[in-house]
DNA sequence: TGCAATTATTTACGCGCGTAAATAATTTGT
DNA sequence: ACAAATTATTTACGCGCGTAAATAATTGCA
């Protein structure tokens, strides 16, 4: 790389010896150039380090190669990680993504949008904040910019829905459960921010209601995303008042799960499956750290590669132009057997 | 808002009854022009809904009003809510923060780096990966655009450092331990991906010369960002091999401390303070599951939101062209005691 | 080798806004 | 009410690149 920088795509294609327009074909779509231009761009490129003006770029382009990723909460492993992953998928495609969290705050999460507006993005991946969400908003949004909604459901926005199968969730783990020792009674929040918290709620209904047992569900009190307080002072109040009818707790996610757990060493509760253990708890979601927790969480994980795999892949596909239905897809997760449950 | 939707400065220029020049000079800061044509500016964006065009605004703009804000890891809650701490002080100080996470590849840390050079970022925050990081490439990028640098310190790079002091955080811990129990062995990783880990130990050293103990430091095998993992595999062969000289362990951050924890469980040593434990363990850092565990880890917190204030207050100074020579701010930690240790 | 198909070049304009300079209007202080 | 200071308008150009159309060069294939 010499030292002599080059300033825009003008010198930059003298030097290379090919025209501008040439060029700026080329870092449209580098394919749509013959193999032996491509080959003396590139070598200029390597050459002189030159990268053209982005913003003069998108100024122009009716079409960026900008991808919004947005989720409502970073501060949450599970959204880190899908959003790591999304953001892998959308480079590798050839695509820029840029991360946006809501913070749990549905007026950020419309802000979030507007500023996407300005950046024209090519397509967006948005895991809304469910129950708190603009739903006009998103809509308004879903209708001016290819929008793949995934996590959390919001019945036929955007050009799809991709996320786990809440309801294979629930019915696998409850059965898990009810094979292995008492059947479970249900730990969720009174007010989930979310609409999965209600699907998974009504499967581990069924699921009881097919085994032919008596469901209860213990739902505690708590706003917000402090999941693993609201988990927490509920089990307090759970435990101390003995108001779990069953020795087996499965919680709507993990984090909540998190909270009992404390709530338990707190009480002095024995937690696991062993003989001395007087309760068993399990969680949903397969967050990073339920291997960590003591004892290591029972849970059911979501696919975070095929959630991320699909997303990504339906975005793309809704980007180059394949027009299809709406569609949901939801999927399987796999149970994974630890000592909490 | 009306339908009829502007689509540039110039028509809405038209519709406010200012002149676009006018106008131009608004967006770039409010305060610019008379209180009576701002109101009527305002009340024309209110009415129309226009925002210019961003691509535009910054191509020609030499200074834009970005930011960027690199983090090494995202999946770890500690980068997470720095992170979010730090976009929310940016976009109150009127300026576009943008996300970025290395996700712990040096590699990928300079491909940020690259990126935010075409977004003409009027400054960045960089929490640089530590030991992996490419030391030319943040230099180069330092030179040319004011950066502040968090967290991990690179010596003298970029217009300051701010982060916490470890000194303090291990001397202070070190020193409750000492006085409420056994000395404390130190629980570490052999190669730490920072350099601050390298100052914690020091601490300890001096920390346990000071009381006159003799240290123990163990350091345990494994490679990057997994590390509560790094910390169970570690702990089971200390805990297994009996290789802790003493009944109390201070990790060498909250992260390796749940990996210990697990391993703790796994092989049925209770830990905590009780007359039944058989080990204390202590983390640091102010992790937001570290309330959570089982026990709950006695741990020293990082103070997040003056880091936080720290950093963002001295960018934007910069920024605004308050030079100053470089400087290094520590900040002390806060020590939360738990039933861990 | 020659001709059609493909690919590159030339030329020229437009995108939306920043910005500078000269001029005009408005405000401020007295 | 008037001159000085402040603020707005007019005019005009430039930023770096996308893109379209006409033309020229290169390639592929028979």
């Amino acid at each position: 790389m010499q030292k002599t920088k080059i300033k825009n795509m003008e010198e930059f294609s003298a030097k290379s010896g090919i025209s501008r327009p040439t060029v700026s074909k080329y870092f449209n779509d580098a394919d749509s150039v013959r193999q032996s231009t491509r080959a003396k761009i590139e070598a200029a490129i390597e050459k002189y380090g030159y990268r053209p003006n982005i913003f003069a770029m998108n100024q122009n382009r009716k079409l960026t190669k900008n991808v919004g990723i947005v989720v409502p909460v970073l501060a949450d492993p599970y959204f880190a990680e899908i959003a790591r992953n999304l953001e892998q998928r959308c480079m590798d495609a050839g695509y820029r993504p840029t991360l946006f969290s809501a913070h749990g705050d549905p007026e950020l999460e419309v802000e979030i949008l507007e500023n996407l507006r300005s950046m024209k993005p090519a397509g967006v991946l948005l895991a809304p904040l469910g129950r708190a969400s603009n739903r006009d908003a998103l809509e308004k949004f879903c209708n001016d910019f290819p929008t793949l909604i995934f996590d959390s459901n919001v019945e036929e926005l955007g050009i799809a829905f991709v996320g786990s199968d809440n309801l294979q969730f629930t019915s696998h783990i409850t059965d898990y459960l009810c094979r292995t020792g008492e059947p479970p009674c249900f730990f969720e929040m009174k007010t989930p921010a979310n609409p999965n918290a209600h699907r998974r709620r009504q499967s581990y209904l069924n699921a009881m209601g097919e085994f032919g047992y008596t469901p209860q569900v213990f739902s505690v009190d708590g706003e917000g995303w402090g999941l693993e307080e609201i988990g927490r002072l509920g089990g307090h109040e759970a435990l101390k008042n003995k108001l779990f009818s069953t020795n087996t707790v499965l919680c709507t996610n993990d984090r909540l799960a998190f909270g009992l757990l404390t709530a338990c060493y707190e009480q002095g509760f024995k937690v696991g499956r062993g003989p001395d253990c007087v309760i068993r708890i399990a969680g949903q979601d397969g967050h990073p750290l339920s291997r960590y927790t003591c004892p290591p969480l029972t849970t059911i994980s979501h696919n975070y590669d095929a959630v991320s795999k699909h997303a990504a892949d339906a975005l793309i596909a809704a980007i180059d132009g394949h027009v299809e239905p709406w569609k949901s897809t939801r999927l399987e997760g796999r149970l994974i057997l630890r000592d909490s449950a």
